[in-house]
DNA sequence: TAACAAAGTTAGGTTGTGCTAATAAAGCTC
DNA sequence: GAGCTTTATTAGCACAACCTAACTTTGTTA
């Protein structure tokens, strides 16, 4: 809203650059290389958009393209799309041990990680950072499930001692 | 990424229309009234862009405008501002949870509010609840304060027994 | 009440991101 | 290697959301 401080935005790109840098990437990571198609099938956009982007990241020299020969990231766009994988999985784990499902998890994560700011993201992989650490499930999480299907908290479970319910 | 299933954004508006409203909504609730000025203000933009959504936000039924006569919620208005502040509360009172500081919190709920889907919001809120019906500020926030600042877990604290210690 | 200031609006432009239709290059296949 | 298919590109358009500059309405006050 305030637009001011908005614009601590996390890299200097537009979200929907991001975005393309993002699918570049896995995409290269997985196959080898990136097609306009499959870059095009992954945004749910038409080609033509990609081609126009691609030619965009290459002005900004996130990506090396020639037309008809495809794209490869440069480094600075590695660097970029290295950032967002981290932010986008501490997002989409963040989601999902708060119980939302994996896949309505990878959706939110995908729209909302352009939008965070750097040191917002951190504390959320901070977090549940702190939580995988844990040798078990934490009791705090297994009572929130309890309370999101009974609308019950276990009684003075933060008083005093506390017995790790097995459910 | 996928967008299929991106459209399963919470109501039927544009991110920047939502903004629009939430902010009316509030300014109204302020001080009985909005003015473009201030809404402009609010949102960071220049008063013609105001005038300019306001026409939109009137041709869908969410606001009443009159020319140079300012701006009134409907009942869909009203009822949309609503959630959205619901949502944008929620989505605050967990970062600010968490540790991010209060500003920040504001700012980037401001972002996000937009892009989550209902469900996940619902999670989040629920979560925020949970904890703040604590009787006290419960030990796992405290143990990730405190892994935070030092990297340090506490041994066995999700075992057996624990104490809460008082900071 | 005439005149000026403040607030709001209109007109017209810009940018980002998408689209379709038409065209061009690359890659097969005979 | 000629011709067909697939893939990618260009050209041109649309629309959201912003802008500035010029204008209009409203409100104030001398």
């Amino acid at each position: 809203m305030a637009n001011e401080l908005q614009r601590t935005k996390p890299i200097g790109l537009s979200e929907a650059e991001e975005g393309y840098v993002e699918v570049i990437y896995s995409l290269i990571k997985e196959h080898g290389y990136a097609r306009v198609a499959d870059v095009a099938a992954a945004l749910n956009v038409k080609p033509p958009s990609v081609t126009n982007m691609l030619q965009r990241l290459d002005k900004h020299k996130f990506v090396t393209y020639k037309r008809y020969r495809g794209v490869v990231l440069t480094r600075k766009g590695i660097q970029l799309a290295e950032t967002l994988e981290k932010r986008h999985r501490a997002l989409k784990n963040f989601l999902v041990m708060i119980g939302v499902n994996a896949e309505r998890a990878e959706q939110d994560a995908c729209e909302i990680e352009h939008k965070m700011t750097r040191e917002t993201v951190e504390k959320l992989a901070k977090f549940v950072e702190f939580v995988n650490l844990a040798p078990q499930a934490p009791p705090f999480l297994e009572h929130f499930k309890h309370y999101e299907k009974t609308g019950e908290r276990p009684k003075q479970c933060y008083r005093k001692n506390q017995k790790k319910e097995s459910k």
